[in-house]
DNA sequence: CAAAATAGTTACCTGTATGTAAGTAACTAA
DNA sequence: TTAGTTACTTACATACAGGTAACTATTTTG
């Protein structure tokens, strides 16, 4: 973000900075993800979905979603009270991006693997 | 990468998390598109393209795209060294996808901050 | 002899993102 | 009165990613 506007940074550089710096976290794209993929959740039924994310960074990246307006928190006043996430339009204009980077993922990830254990062997056997 | 296989994760979930644990750190993605825009570069030329990145981290960064197969490193044997890295076409089939999310970032970046002010107005004095 | 240049390596330190565990409000059911 | 439910909040602890600064090898130049 520091040097944005400075010597060498162009548009894309910067762009990527900004999605670096909103999405680099560890929760927010699987949470983005998931709700695209199951459409309106729960928080519990959310923290099931998700599996092994704590409560409070749930509760910390949902209210960073929503603050930024990628998701909507719908509070229904009930006893046990009830609480429904769910996409904005912002955020479900996301996914397919996400989901072409996962796509990337399913394809080359296995290769990139298989490089991994080359050079390993390069470098400790020299 | 924990519970991939296990009960809630699809496809889809798992990939994101494999993707975030290899690009999610400050510097990977950036190199990539630096690289993908520039061509080939060398060492110093990275480290002032990109600006605000230590030695350090170029060089660790730069080892492990190179390990992974996403960069070629070239040393020409010379007296002071020169050494050049360049895009493999692993790394290059990756640009597009970054490429996408940039965009995005130029188009939504804006209303994201927008919303964003708002939501600590109502959170502040609402 | 000293300085400069390239492409790093190494030791050390710190901030922050994340995790853990307990507490909270409000009500229901036994 | 005890436990259970939901959706959190809060206090506390910590690991690791990343930063800083000094050091390295090798040769040319002055």
């Amino acid at each position: 973000m520091k040097n944005c506007n400075e010597k060498k940074s162009e548009h894309l550089n910067c762009s990527i900075r900004q999605i670096l710096d909103r999405f680099g976290d560890k929760w927010s794209i699987l949470i983005i993800s998931t709700l695209g993929h199951v459409g309106k959740q729960r928080f519990n039924e959310l923290n099931q979905q998700i599996g092994d994310i704590s409560q409070k960074m749930l509760t910390v990246t949902l209210r960073s979603l929503e603050a930024d307006g990628l998701i909507s928190r719908t509070l229904y006043p009930e006893i046990p009270p009830r609480v429904e996430y769910e996409l904005t339009d912002l955020g479900r204009s996301l996914l397919p991006h996400i989901e072409q980077l996962a796509l990337w993922a399913e394809q080359h990830m296995e290769a990139i693997l298989k490089n991994r254990e080359k050079y390993a062997h390069r470098v400790g056997f020299g």
